[in-house]
DNA sequence: GCCGTTTTCGGCCCGACTGTTTTCAGTCG
């Protein structure tokens, strides 16, 4: 898959564009980068298929852009990026991610100290050779050294699973001021992405009648949230904006926000950038404008108070956050054809959890009375089976013995009146052949089984591809667990022919998985829309190792949501019987 | 460089902040 190596060639042609400063050709390649890399398809297949002509028909890609991508794909080369390359040799991509470091600054740095990396930058800024320099000073040259510092440790991104605890915490020291009117998390977060990179609260303060002023108020508001427990700096305090960094290694913006235009406020911070920029071209066709403050006829606002007017006198249905990345909602929701997404109470149970038979930290009984606390119907204990022998796998035996606890438990449920009931199902492995390294004998007995991939990552595809389906012509395995392998921050997903793998879950009645895991949410969103058109059915399940982390669902839920799934395309949204049903 | 139910030419999202350049370029979201 080459789309994400020629978007990032792209990205860069548009920096070095910009450092030309030629307008429009940045924005141009910028597009097209984003086409590529949000691209379904494998840029080379459609280019084998169709040619040029089947490029172009990808927005954002005309002619021209259209024979690059030719060229790259036929030489690993594209000469006109080369060019831009052989001029200002300079590692682009990793200098512009520091903070305030852009392609016109990096030309600069690169023909006055002859910087080409992070390593030069560094070196020069500590030695204090940047702060002389025309348009720079004494404070770049430190935002540079904090940026650089900020860039090692995180790369920048935080996962959500990481942010979304601290993010509720703070909500709610927020909410329980009595300033607080109102208060929202936009950005990232509330679109729920997979990895976040900042944290952005939106407040409506309160006019109490006993302060002397909104003004009053928000200082109030700001005091409080610059000394929250947790803030290791304040960049930044105002009366409208706030932002700190935390001791986690992310920031967090707090904006107080008149209450007129708090709905735009809200549809604007949320983003995502993409989303809004074709929002407001909706707004200009219309003859309006539409901006953070408002939607505008002439110099008269229409509509900003509610986020869901705005929408509405765009003559759209509203979207739901998990949506707004451009991906085509926009024009679906114009025709209201929006899909009712999946909710965050739909799931009946999860399927996919460990006990202490494999190691694990809480027994099943444990993480039954778990489930139960969470309002399931039922819970599957899935462990490990034996080939992993690193997390204590069980052998046939030991699944034989695991039931014996299992009815029991269930039975006990059933004597207490109890709508609960444990599934017995084994998270198994496939080994290289795709065979199971449990018996069918064995697997029988199961109420299910889940089948994934725990070893030899670096299967060429082809392989790999034959090896899951394999595993998917056994009868007893219904859920492929995290179909993809990929590790956030870590480890790239492994090949696969995705849509073999979907094709084949359709044919033999395999289950997918959406591994709530943060580190994996896998199925990722373009997956799950994937395997939804094919008609192929998903489950959402947390992978817990500890009772608590049958909280992740929230994440799986999410991405299923940004992935458009519908409560029918979820398995687990079922009842006990239909599910049962299912696997039958 | 891309795109087109007002256009094959003439547009391309919009506003704020930062730092330093005494009037604004560069960057960000």
């Amino acid at each position: 898959m080459k789309n994400r190596e020629i978007a990032k060639i792209f990205y860069e042609i548009a920096d070095y564009l910009e450092m030309e400063r030629i307008s429009f050709k940045p924005y141009a390649y910028q597009k097209a980068a984003i086409a590529l890399e949000t691209l379904e398809e494998d840029v080379g297949e459609i280019y084998k298929k169709g040619g040029i002509k089947a490029l172009k028909k990808i927005p954002g890609i005309g002619v021209s852009i259209a024979l690059k991508i030719e060229e790259y794909l036929k030489t690993g080369k594209i000469k006109y990026y080369e060019k831009f390359k052989k001029k200002i040799p300079i590692d682009l991509s990793e200098i512009i991610s520091i903070e305030g470091m852009g392609p016109r600054k990096a030309k600069v740095l690169y023909e006055k100290l002859r910087i080409k990396t992070l390593k030069d930058l560094e070196k020069k800024a500590k030695g204090g050779k940047i702060a002389p320099l025309f348009g720079f000073g004494e404070k770049t040259e430190k935002n540079i050294l904090e940026g650089i510092k900020f860039f090692k440790r995180s790369r920048g991104r935080f996962l959500l699973g990481e942010i979304i605890p601290v993010v509720k915490e703070v909500y709610q020291k927020l909410k329980g001021l009595k300033e607080v009117k109102k208060i929202n998390v936009a950005g990232s977060v509330r679109r729920m992405k997979e990895t976040i990179g900042d944290v952005d609260f939106l407040v409506i303060s309160k006019e109490s009648k006993k302060s002397a002023s909104a003004k009053a108020s928000a200082d109030k508001i700001m005091d409080f949230f610059v000394s929250l427990p947790g803030v290791v700096k304040i960049w930044g305090k105002g009366t409208t904006k706030s932002s700190v960094r935390m001791n986690q290694g992310f920031d967090m913006d707090l904006r107080v926000l008149p209450k007129k235009s708090y709905g735009s406020a809200l549809q604007y911070f949320t983003g995502s950038k993409e989303h809004n920029i074709n929002l407001r071209k909706i707004a200009i066709n219309k003859g309006l404008k539409l901006s953070e403050y408002g939607l505008f006829k002439g110099s008269r606002m229409i509509a900003g108070k509610t986020e869901k007017e705005i929408y509405k006198t765009l003559g759209m249905q509203w979207v739901p956050p998990e949506l707004r990345e451009n991906q085509g909602e926009i024009e679906v929701a114009l025709v209201k054809k929006l899909p009712k997404l999946i909710d965050y109470n739909d799931i009946k149970g999860d399927l996919h959890c460990h006990s202490k038979w494999n190691g694990g930290v809480n027994t099943i009984e444990e993480m039954a009375q778990a489930a139960i606390k969470m309002g399931y119907e039922y819970l599957g204990i899935s462990d490990h089976t034996k080939f992993l022998r690193i997390e204590h796998g069980l052998n046939e035996k030991q699944l034989v013995l695991q039931r014996k606890e299992i009815d029991k438990l269930n039975e006990k449920f059933k004597r207490k009146k109890i709508k609960f009931r444990l599934l017995q199902g084994a998270e198994t492995n496939i080994l290289n052949d795709g065979s199971i390294d449990i018996n069918d004998e064995a697997l029988k007995k199961l109420d299910y089984a889940i089948a994934g991939i725990h070893s030899s990552f670096k299967m060429p595809k082809e392989k790999m591809t034959q090896r899951i389906i394999k595993a998917m012509k056994n009868p007893y395995i219904k859920i492929i667990s995290h179909p993809t392998g990929r590790i956030l921050k870590r480890r790239d997903e492994y090949q696969i022919d995705f849509d073999r793998i979907l094709r084949a879950a359709k044919e033999f009645q395999v289950i997918l998985e959406i591994n709530s895991y943060p580190e994996r949410l896998d199925l990722n969103d373009q997956n799950i829309r994937r395997a939804k058109g094919a008609g192929v059915k998903m489950a959402i399940n947390t992978d817990s190792h500890r009772k608590d982390q049958l909280r992740f669902i929230e994440f799986g839920i999410a991405q299923a949501r940004r992935g458009w799934a519908e409560k029918k395309d979820i398995i687990n949204t079922q009842s006990l019987e239909e599910l049962l049903k299912y696997f039958k």
